[in-house]
DNA sequence: CGGCTTTGACCTGCGC
DNA sequence: GCGCAGGTCAAAGCCG
């Protein structure tokens, strides 16, 4: 796995970023409510990761427009209401969005509340992911957390859907934090 | 007691 | 077809 692509390579001493955001995050409001900043981690990254390349086109044919999330109503995709078991419905992966963050810990603040789902041991990478959900009812965004193994003071966080609600305890230092991040699209 | 984490089992997709 | 790795489920236990 992990083909999304880092539009950020990790730069511990990176003043600057580069933020494609307006073309590969779909919208800006998009990064507004998937930015996962720790109150105590530092900001050092960013990609997007569409997992359908791996599947034939025919398999989920998505108009470009709907590359940014396929939600339904409720905020969840179609594809998560299969659960892989009954297999007749397709399973059409929302985009994800990776942060790399410089964090001491690895449960990142971003003001939603998550709850752990599941943990799992990655090849090459001593550091063990954690799955997550969001507990909002309806809302099925999903985050991943993984420490890196290069650098384990990087900590990875993969967004995957959109928030249906607003942020439930903002931070200050949260917004901190994005006052001070300084975005440019290098395409 | 309710919500959360832990953890092993299970399912699915993919590469060989 | 088989094995591996990723992703999810769900029971059990923990904690406030």
């Amino acid at each position: 796995m992990e083909n999304y692509q880092m539009f950020f390579p990790c730069s511990s001493t990176g003043r600057q970023s580069s933020f494609p955001i307006s073309t590969n995050m779909g919208s800006s409001n998009v990064f507004q409510k998937h930015l996962g900043v720790s109150s105590n981690g530092t900001f050092l990254g960013l990609g997007t990761e569409n997992l359908l390349p791996k599947r034939s086109a025919e398999d989920v044919k998505q108009p470009a427009d709907d590359q940014c999330c396929p939600v339904s109503s409720n905020g969840c995709s179609a594809g998560e209401e299969s659960k892989g078991k009954q297999g007749k419905i397709k399973k059409i992966r929302k985009p994800r969005y990776a942060f790399q963050t410089r964090s001491q810990v690895d449960i990142l603040d971003d003001g939603y509340r998550w709850r752990k789902y599941g943990q799992k041991a990655v090849k090459n990478n001593k550091f063990p992911r954690s799955y997550y959900r969001c507990t909002f009812q309806d809302c099925c965004v999903k985050k991943q957390v993984q420490r890196l193994t290069k650098d384990e003071g990087i900590v990875v966080t993969t967004y995957e859907g959109v928030h249906i609600h607003p942020i439930e305890k903002p931070t200050d230092n949260f917004e901190h934090i994005l006052s001070q991040m300084q975005f440019y699209t290098p395409f």
